[in-house]
This record gives structure tokens, C-alpha cells and sequence, in this order.
RNA sequence: CGGGGCGUAGCUCAGCCCGGUAGAGCGCUUGGUUCGGGACCAAGAGGUCGCAGGUUCAAAUCCUGUCGCCCCGACCA
């Protein structure tokens, strides 16, 4: 391929706002270019390395013995409604709009297939004799995301590779599971990527194992739990720690202090020369689902929350003790504890709540300081069981708070936790019935009865690949792609476009690695050494070989890997074999 | 959805406060000089100043509305 033949529009500026380096750098090398909010074309250079990323997902789905097939973006909402998912998708559910009636309000853009997918086996799929199945495609997705950022990391287009497998039972789903985990790896490892596969939260998705495939960047998103020596890794949302030491001090005798004006743990800590983790956090939640025809609240009474001062709730945690719930406003907060917003405290309220919901952190203190519920004014030496209770039948002590860094591993091994940010490449999760047992689709097992297939689903997202590759894989020059997805493999530089010899020696070199296999760009603009060394580097391409006039008078080319500084310089005919072999090796 | 910012040439931005001929750098075209790490000189092409109303003799500039884009937060296979 001839530059000049070629399209591969490069800057040198990138636009103000962008600030991951993928999105500066595929702006900066011409690969992508913005249309609208989270909606990007992809210029040649762009998508011949998505498409590199797709082979080689296509190549391990299928040595993993999954089937490709293609599903529709555009699907009825009624397929939706089977599952409910209208409503817990909400806004992400794209929705074409349309005169009341007509059908494209009945028509949706696919955010993701399973309710595709699973009509599909419903319709074709009835003997455990056709079980296991993984069915997969590589396709566009659609997602109405509040707020696409970091270039292609988070759009409302982009494409996904979606595999879904349906099995008779949890030995079988286990196996088909684990099938998928190892493809995963061999993916992540064949695009170069510095993942690590990490214990992850099911979402909104539903399942009950699953785990995450992570590029710690921080580019990322993400939040990512790991233990210094490497013995635990998961997500923020989902990561939990060892208990911690409880106290043993001595109980002291309750006292009140005013402390006026201070709200926020940081004033008190601030005034009374506490410690964060001195302090409880009691957060008023309410449960904001109502009747249907009345309107009044199905529960009336608040929630009330404990954790640790220095520590934050874990939305995610809460969800599964105390179902979904939102912080209370202030009014709520002001009728339970009588005090405006800031003074809360446990003592004294667990007459008038739902539930209280206790993080095991708070039970392990003592001496703690608190709100008194009294506007202005704080209590200390609150012990845990002695001012309020810790066991009722409304009480409930569970983990609710997010990990931070220093706490110790769950395994007991005792290592320290950090906290990094991440890229989500890849997610892998067990289903279960979930939606087979919504979408009433069965089998006819051995024993002659119909049962609910058992499910996985297995997602990656390609342009993610892409920008984690690029985060994980550049200098302060541009981009260095790992060779096997790489848009092009060799960049052959004719240095000298004008000088006759300088031209023939690049095209023979350019041909002779082309007829070998090898993905050749080959720079023939006439343009000055600097600028095409510039853009060289900005392009990323592995292996460069320089010809120019002055080095081929003395009979040899220059030969250069994109990273690194060394040069060798080789007769044309050689530097054609090693950068062949050095293609070969790279490739995986 | 809450808070903030920005829409002027293909790109990065100035001009707006204080109304009066629409600018710079990069890129592009032509000619010349240069030629191994984003050269230089000269001459050019290129913009209904996001859109719609309003105020005014006169609006990129002031007012109102609207659309788009970005950032922080909330949300999130």
C-alpha cells in the first residue's frame, strides 16, 4: 500500500478536550473521527486494526467451539417487555421515536441480545440431545449513555462481540464457562494487552458468578481491587475485605457536645480533633417504590445505614440486603431525627425505621462519635450494643462499604488491598435461568420433562480493545501497537521519493514484503525526512525501514522496531528477511 | 438528571466586556529556496461567526429562545 494512494489524514494538534492518550493518539494518527456524542467513523488506519481485533476474536470463539450467527439491531420492545427490561435498562434502551401507534415506537436499537438470543433457542433448541450450545456474533450495539467520554472508551455506538451459551445443568454451564474465561485470556494476550480477569458484580444483568477483564489504566473508568501479592483481584463494586481487628477499649460514659455548624465528618473530626475513623456515618435511605393506584410509599419508614467514618457506602452491597433504595431527602431526615441534615446518629431510632442496616466496621468500635440527633450537636463515646442495638429483627449487620486502599485480603493471607483504575475489555458471567425462565424457553431433558435452560454470556467490547491497547502502548511520540494488531505490520520510508534508485529499492522491498504476507505501508510523499519520521512514529507501525539516498549509496537500508532505539542496518535483501522473521515473531 | 463551560476557516484559537471593513497559527493551492526528526520566502483559495427571533441606523459582539458539543457529579454488561 502506497501513502500516497492511501487515506490516512494526521495532525499535528488534537482536539482540546480530549484527554485519555488512546483518544489524542487515534484523533492525532487519522484512525477515528467524531460525528456526534459517543459516535465515531473509523478512518482506514482505524479500522484495519478493529478489524485485526475482530479476526482474532472470531478465531479463538471458534477454537473454542462457539457458533457465530447475526442478530438484528433493530428489535421490537415487546421482546423486552418478556423480561422486564424496558424498565431496568430505562434510558440506555434506545428507542426510535415515531406518531403515537406507529411502529417505531414499538422499535428499539439493541443495547445487547439475550432476549434475542433466547427466543432463538426457544424456537429452535428442544432436546438436552442439541445442549451445550454457544452461540456468538460480532456486531454494532447501541446504548443511550448519559455521558460518553474518553474518545471510543464509552460510547452510544460500538462494537461488541456477544456469545451466549445455554446448557441442562450447572456442571454443564461450569465447563462452558470456563471454555469462555481461557478463550478470554487468549484473546486478551493475542491483542497485547496487560489484562487481569477480576471477581465482578452481575449488575443489572443478573447471574451469580462473573468476572471482569481489566486493563489498569487511568484512562479507565473502572475501579479495581488488588491485593499486592496478587492473591485477590475484583471490582470495586464488588471487592470485600478482612474484617477488621475490633476494639477493645474500654466502654467510656456517653457525653454530648455542641458542635455548631459542623455536618460534615470533616468539620467535627476538624473541631473536635477526631479521627474519620473515629466517627459512625448514619445515612437515611427510603425505599422509593409506591403503589401502584394509591401512590403512598410500599414502605413509609426510612432505612438507616452505619458505616465507619472513612468509609463509603457500596451502593451495589446495599442493593442486595436492603433492595433498591435512595438517600433521603431533607425533610425525611429532618421528621426521623429531628436535627437538620449533619447530626444523625443510631441511638434512639431504630423505633422509627424499616430496617438498620449495619457495616461489621461499626460493630468493632468503641467510643465512637456521632450525631445526636439535635441540630448542632454531636455525642461521643457511642458504643455499638450498649446505646443502640446490634441484634433485632430489624437489624441487619452486613458488609456494605466500599474496600479502600490498606485494608487486608479476603483470602487471610493478609496482603494489603489498593485500589486501581481500570478499562473493562471483557465480562464473562453465568446467567443461570434468568432469562429462560422469563422468556418460558426449554428443553426436554433425558427424563422427558422441560426445563429452563441454564445460561452464560460472554461480552468484549472491540473498541476497547483498541484504546486499552493504546493506553497500555505508547510514548510521548505516539503510538506503539503491538504487532498483531497493528493496522499495518512494516512502514517502509523511501526518504528520497525523488532520487530514481532510492524509489526502486523501497517498491522492491515494499513488494517483496507484501508477497510474503506482510501488511506493508510504504511512505512515498515528498516530504522532508522530520515529518515523515513524525508521522511514522505517531502511526505506530512495529517495524520501520528507512531507505534513503545517502545510506543506500553505501549499499545497506535501516531497519528500526517502533519500540526502541537500536538501527540496523542490512543490504535491502536482508532487511526484507528479518523484518519478515521480525513480523513473524511478533505476530503470536 | 444537577452544576459549569464552549459553539468564529478543515484543525487549534483570538476578536465579544466597550456594537461600526471578520483575524492569527497550523493545514490546503501556486512559484521559488531547502532537504535524515513536524523547514523558509512570496502570492493565493477558504467563514450565511451553530440556528431562530428581538433591540439598533448598524449585531460575531447586547437580549430571548433553541440546538449541538465538552467537563464535574449522578447513572451504567
Amino acid at each position: 500500500m502506497l501513502w500516497t494512494r492511501y487515506f490516512v489524514p494526521t495532525t499535528k494538534e488534537s482536539p482540546k478536550d480530549a484527554t485519555a492518550a488512546s483518544h489524542q493518539l487515534m484523533v492525532r494518527a487519522g484512525m477515528i473521527r467524531q460525528l456526534a456524542a459517543g459516535v465515531y467513523s473509523y478512518l482506514p488506519l482505524g479500522y484495519r486494526s478493529l478489524r485485526k481485533v475482530e479476526a482474532i476474536i472470531r478465531e479463538e470463539m471458534n477454537r473454542a467451539g462457539a457458533i457465530e450467527l447475526h442478530m438484528p439491531c433493530m428489535q421490537p420492545v415487546e421482546l423486552w417487555e418478556e423480561t422486564g427490561r424496558t424498565e431496568t435498562m430505562g434510558d440506555v434502551l434506545l428507542r426510535l421515536a415515531g406518531p403515537k401507534g406507529d411502529w417505531r415506537t414499538q422499535t428499539c436499537l439493541g443495547p445487547t441480545h439475550e432476549e434475542n438470543i433466547t427466543e432463538i433457542a426457544r424456537a429452535f433448541v428442544q432436546s438436552y440431545k442439541q445442549l451445550p450450545i454457544n452461540l456468538y456474533q460480532i456486531q454494532t450495539k447501541f446504548r443511550g449513555e448519559a455521558r460518553p467520554k474518553s474518545g471510543v472508551l464509552r460510547t452510544r455506538e460500538f462494537q461488541m462481540k456477544d456469545a451466549y451459551s445455554f446448557h441442562r445443568d450447572k456442571a454443564s454451564l461450569d465447563e462452558g464457562y470456563q471454555k469462555m474465561y481461557d478463550a478470554y485470556c487468549r484473546i486478551f494476550s493475542r491483542c497485547g494487552l496487560p489484562y487481569i480477569a477480576v471477581e465482578a458484580d452481575s449488575g443489572p444483568i443478573g447471574g451469580d458468578a462473573s468476572h471482569e477483564f481489566m486493563v489498569l489504566t487511568d484512562a479507565g473508568e473502572d475501579q479495581v481491587v488488588l491485593a499486592e501479592n496478587k492473591d485477590y483481584a475484583a471490582n470495586l463494586e464488588r471487592a470485600t475485605a478482612a474484617p477488621l481487628v475490633a476494639s477493645t477499649a474500654e466502654m467510656k460514659a456517653m457525653g454530648e457536645v455542641h458542635t455548631p455548624g459542623k455536618g460534615t465528618i470533616a468539620d467535627v473530626c476538624g473541631m473536635l480533633g477526631t479521627k474519620p475513623s473515629d466517627m459512625i456515618k448514619t445515612l437515611i435511605y427510603v425505599d422509593p417504590r409506591k403503589h401502584e393506584k394509591t401512590g403512598a410509599p410500599l414502605q413509609p419508614l426510612p432505612v438507616v445505614v452505619l458505616v465507619r467514618g472513612d468509609h463509603e457506602i457500596n451502593e451495589a452491597k446495599l442493593r442486595k440486603v436492603a433492595g433498591g433504595l435512595e438517600l433521603a431527602d431533607e425533610r425525611v431526615i429532618q421528621s426521623l431525627t429531628g436535627a437538620v441534615v449533619g447530626f444523625a446518629g443510631p441511638q434512639g431510632l431504630l423505633a422509627k425505621v424499616a430496617k438498620m442496616v449495619i457495616d461489621p466496621a461499626v460493630i468493632g468500635m468503641r467510643n465512637a462519635c456521632t450525631g445526636a440527633n439535635k441540630t448542632d450537636y454531636h455525642v461521643t463515646n457511642l458504643n455499638p450494643g450498649r446505646d443502640f442495638a446490634v441484634s433485632d429483627e430489624k437489624v441487619v449487620v452486613a458488609d456494605v462499604r466500599n474496600v479502600v486502599a490498606g485494608d487486608k485480603s479476603p483470602t487471610g493471607s493478609g496482603a494489603t488491598l489498593g485500589l486501581h483504575k481500570a478499562i473493562e475489555v471483557g465480562h464473562v458471567f453465568k446467567l443461570g435461568t434468568k432469562y429462560s425462565d422469563a422468556m418460558k424457553a426449554t428443553f426436554l431433558d433425558q427424563d422427558g420433562k422441560p426445563k429452563s435452560f441454564i445460561m452464560g454470556c460472554y461480552g468484549i467490547g472491540l473498541n476497547r480493545i483498541m484504546a486499552a491497547a493504546i493506553e497500555a502502548h505508547h510514548d510521548e511520540n505516539g503510538i506503539v501497537w503491538p504487532m498483531a494488531i497493528a493496522p499495518f505490520e512494516v512502514l517502509v520510508v523511501a526518504l528520497d521519493p525523488r532520487e530514481a534508485d532510492v524509489m526502486a529499492a523501497a517498491h522492491k522491498l515494499h513488494d517483496e514484503l507484501a508477497a510474503a504476507g506482510v501488511d506493508v505501508l510504504m511512505d512515498d510523499r515528498d516530504e522532508r525526512a522530520g515529518f515523515k519520521f513524525k508521522d511514522a512514529d505517531l502511526i505506530g507501525v512495529p517495524v520501520r525501514v528507512t531507505v534513503g539516498r545517502k545510506s543506500l549509496a553505501e549499499g545497506v537500508v535501516e531497519l528500526k522496531r517502533r519500540e526502541g532505539a537500536e538501527i540496523i542496518k542490512l543490504s535491502p535483501a536482508e532487511a526484507a528477511t528479518q523484518a519478515i522473521e521480525m513480523v513473524r515473531n511478533m505476530r503470536k
